[in-house]
RNA sequence: GGCCCUAUCGUCUAGCCUGGUCUAGGACGCCAGGUUCUCAUCCUGGAAACCCGGGUUCAAAUCCCGGUAGGGUCACCA
């Protein structure tokens, strides 16, 4: 059996949205697993449609996204190719001008088509026949220069010996009549595979205004690119059993045509947001921070307080808490932060300090204990503060000792632990907190 | 409308080929309880589906037929 090689072939006439990004993938791992290759094919025969920029778009989403081809063309250079393949087809009879018909602008290149049924076996769908007798001569080409989408696509699927192409099941009636000119030009038939559509919650087809229109989006919401190849392989395909987080590697181990399903996939962002947070949870701190910082927004960057051992510190707090990175970003504008940047004194009152109907006079007992113990601790890390502090809470009332020290530090009425903020915000700082409180309670 | 494709919880799906083990399994989300000073995390539990109708069969989510619904496509766009 010949290597295997499949290719991706967009045109540059849009973004690479998560439809396109599948399908690249789909292609990608199917060469991978058969230890063949991917190429990548920008389809620029549009010229007024197609834009350097949506090329660049694509070519950084599957950047991103780690997948990878082994050559890349673009359609556009293989301009001689084409006509001296139109050439030919029109020499052997195969082909021919036609004049414009009902007042169409003027004369094109049709294909002969004797019409009769075309068969293919889909790799997914099975056996498909179509009656090609409708399609009657169909037009190959605008001129000798200008090939028609089938065309351009057929020739160099032909040339550069496509074995599987893997594509959108929205081509799977392009599929007879591409057939028909593979055949005309004598090329060797490869073998079809089409994949279900994505679809947007309403079941219809996923676009632009569903969201994001390209992948690139994601990158800058924060996700992992490792959660979208995980999440996207899974719409329409599944490893048989029970595991839902797979890497690469895996994923290429696993994958199999067989297992694509018929029915399309609608896309559920929920869902993408569980799989990132399961990738961003087993991330290194490092490899987390290097991420994290890029989200920091400017205004805070290198402006942690004095107090603040270090903005990385907080940022690491907060890694179990996101779903994307762009969460970071949010916690920071929301003013949920507020009580590392900059405490908003108004916010701390003596009647929100006070546990529900305690009185204030034990609080503010609480509170100077929590100072006594914490005056000393050398190393004021949370974990030690917790050391200090929970035995205390657990002997004298939990959400009496407890409650007003998180909001002595936070002054909101949800926050993180007291421990945790203590140990960020440091001891001097801890402690001024607590004793303005004890203060605000006399 | 013609042609083609598809049909299991709200969503992603396992099971279907090789009928019984399916009182249909898992995951996301949702709800409840637990952990907890709050929020989040985490743990446990729960509600939630075989599109409809016929047929074949001792037995059908699984096989067959017919409906219905949804989608794709009908370009000198890709």
């Amino acid at each position: 059996m010949s290597k295997v090689r499949t290719r991706f072939a967009p045109s540059p006439t849009g973004f690479l949205h998560i439809g396109g990004a599948r399908t690249a993938f789909f292609s990608f791992l199917y060469a991978k697993k058969l230890g063949g290759e991917m190429i990548l094919r920008i389809e620029d025969t549009d010229k007024e449609r197609s834009e350097k920029k949506y090329e660049e778009d694509i070519l950084s989403g599957l950047d991103w996204l780690q997948i990878g081809y082994s050559e890349i063309f673009r359609q556009s250079e293989r301009a001689d190719r084409h006509s001296s393949l139109l050439k030919k087809l029109i020499d052997e009879n195969k082909a021919y001008l036609s004049k414009g018909e009902r007042g169409e602008r003027k004369e094109v290149i049709r294909l002969r088509n004797n019409g009769g049924e075309v068969v293919f076996n889909d790799l997914i769908r099975g056996e498909i026949k179509t009656d090609v007798r409708d399609l009657g001569d169909f037009v190959v080409a605008k001129s000798l220069e200008e090939p028609v989408f089938h065309f351009a696509n057929v020739a160099d699927d032909g040339d550069m010996k496509i074995s599987h192409i893997i594509r959108g099941e929205d081509h799977i009636s392009n599929t007879p009549r591409q057939i028909l000119i593979s055949e005309a030009l004598g090329f060797a038939r490869p073998q079809y595979a089409h994949i279900p559509l994505i679809l947007a919650p309403d079941k219809s087809k996923l676009s632009k205004r569903h969201g994001a229109v390209s992948v690139i989006q994601y990158k800058k919401m924060g996700y992992l690119p490792e959660a979208m190849i995980n999440y996207l392989a899974f719409l329409g395909w599944n490893p048989g059993d029970d595991r839902e987080i797979l890497s690469l590697k895996e994923l290429i181990e696993e994958f199999s045509l067989e297992k694509i399903h018929k029915g399309g996939a609608v896309f559920n962002v929920e869902k993408l947001n569980w799989v990132n947070k399961q990738y961003i949870n087993r991330l290194s701190e490092n490899e987390y921070l290097k991420i994290a910082e890029d989200y920091v927004p400017e205004k805070y960057k290198n402006n942690a307080p004095d107090y603040s051992p270090s903005l990385k510190k907080l940022l690491l707090f907060y890694k179990t808490s996101i779903v994307k990175f762009e969460g970071l970003k949010e916690l920071f504008d929301s003013g949920e932060l507020r009580w590392f940047f900059g405490l908003n004194e108004k916010d701390i009152t003596s009647e929100k300090i006070v546990w529900k109907n305690d009185e204030n006079k034990a609080t503010k007992r609480h509170l100077k204990e929590i100072v006594f113990r914490l005056k000393n601790l050398e190393d004021f890390s949370s974990e030690n503060v917790k050391a200090e502090i929970q035995p205390l809470a657990d002997e004298r009332g939990r959400a009496s000792v407890l409650h007003p020290m998180r909001f002595s530090l936070s002054g909101r009425d949800r926050s993180p632990d007291p421990f945790s903020m203590a140990g960020l915000l440091g001891k001097e700082e801890t402690i001024k907190r607590l004793n303005r409180a004890i203060k605000l309670l006399s």
